[in-house]
DNA sequence: TTTAATTCATATTGACTTAGTATGAAAAGA
DNA sequence: TCTTTTCATACTAAGTCAATATGAATTAAA
């Protein structure tokens, strides 16, 4: 039941560049430093954010990344389903094609719907923007002490 | 964020011997007949519940194993915690010596800490006997169709 | 027009976890 | 004594995690 560290690493990323927009765009080195994770993960991490569209890019010298939408359109169980993959309990939960047999008679099917909508309903509820403000809360616009 | 077969077999070996409970002992081969699922494997998970004191077994020809307690004393997050580890979605929740020291600034902690109330706040809160209730509704006695 | 900086793409790796199998000892009833 | 059962431990194949590594494509600046 961990979330690991690709949907971790990719909600501080998020937030890295939410926290730092200023109209430019930031590099991928930059956001590795603040967050003292390696550079070439943090790549392929936004990578996926990309492909979909949540972050958009300028490559070359004085490229970057920068967030596509403003903070309160990204929920977090957008960017974490994106990243680690469905966060259903199990996977008979998760599509239909995975729908199990037993179903009709599984009694614990029910505790794993109760945990699936309890899930849902944090990452569902909470907001980038949510983060942003959290963050402001606790240090200022400085992510890392 | 998957529960592993470990928990999920658990639940279904404890429920199973609730279900089928007659003040008898009953083989390990029996329940993994009606679960379908590997005896050998069952065994490996019946050996963690047995020695949390969760089940009483006796060993020999017609021995067994059977329940310590009645269902309702049974909360399903005991029984994931003690085959799963940890329910925690990150590893600073779970205790002490995994604290991070970035905890004071990190925004993404409350997060955690609203996922890890709403897990709890399932697992917690339902217990073995309603898992027995839920299956004869659906079912009657018989756990596999 | 070259150079440096940056994103983009893909392959590889070592450690760990998962979901079992395999083997056999110990205990108890028939 | 023989069979059945739990108890204990070792092993394994496949998959996942958390990166590293290598290099191509693109762009701004010198």
């Amino acid at each position: 039941m961990r979330i690991s560290t690709k949907g971790r690493y990719a909600l501080r990323l998020m937030l890295d560049l939410a926290l730092n927009d200023n109209g430019q765009y930031i590099k991928i080195k930059d956001i590795a430093a603040r967050q003292k994770i390696s550079d070439k993960y943090l790549e392929q991490i936004i990578t996926m954010l990309s492909r979909a569209g949540y972050v958009k890019s300028v490559r070359g010298a004085q490229g970057g990344y920068r967030l596509a939408k403003r903070p309160e359109q990204y929920t977090v169980g957008m960017i974490l389903r994106l990243t680690e993959g469905s966060l259903a309990p199990v996977a008979c939960l998760e599509d239909e094609e995975n729908e199990c047999t037993r179903a009709d008679c599984c009694a614990t099917l029910e505790l794993y719907k109760r945990l699936d909508e309890a899930i849902k309903s944090v990452i569902d509820n909470m907001t980038l923007e949510d983060l942003v403000e959290l963050q402001r809360q606790k240090n200022g616009n400085d992510y890392v002490i």
